[in-house]
DNA sequence: AGTTGTGAAGTACTTCACAGCA
DNA sequence: TGCTGTGAAGTACTTCACAACT
């Protein structure tokens, strides 16, 4: 079968546009919410915390879905971004490993709300398994592959040990899935056509510092050159 | 007082590069586990999961900290980066809600590893005032803005319910606080000079299923330009 | 009159490819 | 010889500013 596209976004949506359609998702879900019936890209940009020009770019790369001189419709354009992203069918969502983070995750409740279904929990620890949580029984982490076949996943979310993430990858790449959330604190790698997303915690904190530290340390951390500069500036 | 350069990174240091550091520090963290004393940049981009070009690139940005025909000296080359980040120093850490992911984020061991140290946990239900969780006493959060000055708090972790995340921000920014880690699923508006980044994991699933309908669905989801397209080249 | 949709200009990041140095 | 450090070229994203439309 001839592919018609280069794989991903037959339109060509950019990924940075991908990546804030959910945030204007949940802007249009809190206006309807507020029984907002028509939003302009000025409002609704305000509402979703990024600029109106990015905003209207980024829907023009799904159609024109406005009206000039008036705005957008607010279910319409929730129902476009929706069926953009995905959501219209719901996806079946395995947790693999079960300790601080798997809990927390799988007692989260944002996932049910935007078509996301947890379907498994899998742990690599006997003692877990046949242990309730979240309404779900764990499974041993032998029975993965089976699970993920059985119960039609789509989607794996790796929240183990470091060292355990990328066997664990290995694993469920083999078993057919080709989309990963990885939160376990470590590199992994993944063959072609497999989507791999990472949530560090410990990286965004490190981020924070070394913006924290710019600031705090101002006058320390100047360079050399800078010290010239204020050196001359002071002078006159 | 004078301000040198425009806020942030006085050497420029581009903020791409930045969100890459941690990376580069974790991987050399485990080629040093390892015995490994030099490092080329192939080796090292292959560690973190980088091309070499970017790797190179990025950490001119630092310095020239490497040997031509020889490598980096892995001890060397992380402790510039654990400065650059600002890890020299540890910094203190105050978590906002401590339901599941509170909790999960409390037990997790790997920021006290990397110069983070959770310094007071906070939650507004009553209930919780006194639990002990991760070795801790959770406080009450009338008592917020009195932590944050009296643990000399850094960073602010908000893993509140969404509706309360606003007022919170607002509420530790008026105590002082310039860098929010926020978890919960609403937009958070900061003033100027605060820095916020938010880990969202409902909108990482999202771009996950937006990738994995355009590989599932290629066939069904032609637009109407691609099925002309494909009748054209059916035809021959 | 008012707001979208979008070419064009501007900025940031990535990759190439090789000069420069150990 | 081999590998770094970096100008230059290429790509992706953002912002501007206004024509097109209701």
């Amino acid at each position: 079968m001839a592919q018609l596209a280069p794989a991903p976004s037959p339109r060509g949506v950019p990924e940075a546009t991908v990546a804030r359609l959910p945030l204007y998702l949940r802007a249009l879900t809190s206006l309807s919410d507020r029984g907002v019936a028509t939003v302009s890209s000025d409002e609704l940009a305000e509402t979703a915390g990024v600029n109106s020009a990015k905003l209207r770019k980024d829907l023009s790369y799904l159609g024109s879905y406005g009206t000039r001189g008036v705005g957008y419709e607010v279910e319409f354009l929730r129902h476009q971004i929706t069926r953009e992203i995905g959501l219209t069918q719901d996806w079946a969502v395995v947790i693999i490993g079960i300790g601080n983070l798997g809990h927390a995750l799988a007692n989260y409740g944002g996932f049910a709300s935007r078509g996301f279904r947890i379907a498994a929990l899998v742990d690599a620890d006997e003692r877990r398994s046949g242990e309730e949580v979240a309404g779900l029984k764990v499974r041993h982490s032998d029975e993965l592959e089976d699970v993920i076949e059985t119960l039609n996943i789509s989607i794996a979310v790796v929240a183990t040990p470091a060292h355990a993430a990328q066997a664990v990858c290995d694993r469920v790449v083999a078993a057919g899935i080709t989309s990963i959330l990885n939160f376990a604190p470590a590199v992994v790698q993944v063959p072609e056509g497999v989507e791999l997303r990472k949530v560090d915690l410990s990286t965004e904190l490190q981020i924070l510092a070394y913006h924290e530290q710019r600031k705090n340390g101002a006058a320390l951390a100047l360079t050399a050159e800078q010290a010239v500069e204020l050196a001359k500036a002071v002078r006159g």
